[in-house]
DNA sequence: CCTTGAGTTGAACCTCGCTTCAACTTGCAG
DNA sequence: CTGCAAGTTGAAGCGAGGTTCAACTCAAGG
């Protein structure tokens, strides 16, 4: 098992363009040694942070944000399964959040379509968290983000 | 109740600006009524769809989607709540599976945490279908999209 | 009539997440 | 040593989803 993973091979591995991969280590979010003739080098961990990367952002979440999040993983040593688990963990609270967030989407919807709504005052699609505010009658969209 | 809306209004109800709301007329998204000093004026029902328009983008759909989507609508007459039904059941399904995607994303993770992979080959996380090619060994991520 | 706020347009600009390109240099097999 | 695939860079381009701007016109109150 050799240590270092050249720029194709690691996409090739994790189905990361090299372009997009350039891209990444540009932003910070993976990092790469260079031979005396200055091609990258890879550390195989950097497997798991293009991992994590793809993952999250299919979750809807920008890559400035997984930086930071990638940020917190020890720099000094090699992160340990634990330093994963901690940063997994928090994660799979925000996987949560937009579970719940898109299933309560649906079930708004669907109660939508039972009432004919969606564009009744007062109805939860509109007005996801009861916060119509005061200028004037009428519902509002108000959706986080 | 009067009839039609400024664009003022419906970018107040609706919170979505009012460039926004020029931009989505321009892709056949919404539509408007234009006063004899070229103003638009926007039909009530026309909230519906930008809360449609907002509500499907939150769960990540292209602008281009949504149109194609509410083109299904009849033009010809006030769209019925039959027909909102009709579209919304659609897309419960589209939610439903993206739903499912999700749940699925957060349960490997969990799964990954517990063996503390996120680099091991045969992840569920790395392969999600179980479609590993036959290109060398090692795992590829294959996400979809 | 005058003013002021609301609305109009097209064109230019912006961020994000990349890809493509040109013009090289490196690494490795034969 | 040759030859060719693989790697390097910075700059430019792209598509989505808008925002901003300048230079107007419209609508309504006093």
């Amino acid at each position: 098992m050799q240590e270092a993973l050249t720029i194709g091979q690691l996409s090739a591995r994790s189905g990361v363009a090299q372009s997009a991969l350039r891209y990444y280590e540009r932003l910070g979010l993976i990092r790469a040694e260079r031979t005396s003739g200055n091609q990258r080098r890879y550390h195989r961990t950097e497997l798991r942070r293009v991992a994590f990367i793809r993952i999250a952002q299919q979750v809807g979440i920008s890559l400035e944000e997984i930086r930071s999040a990638l940020d917190s993983l020890p720099a000094s040593r090699t992160p340990t399964a634990e330093d994963w688990a901690k940063l997994s963990t928090t994660w799979r609270a925000r996987l949560d959040e937009k579970i719940r967030l898109m299933s309560r989407l649906r079930d708004d919807l669907d109660a939508c379509i039972g009432c004919g709504c969606l564009s009744l005052r007062r109805c939860t699609l509109y007005n996801p968290e009861d916060n119509l505010g005061g200028e004037g009658p009428g519902a509002r969209l108000v959706l986080p983000g």
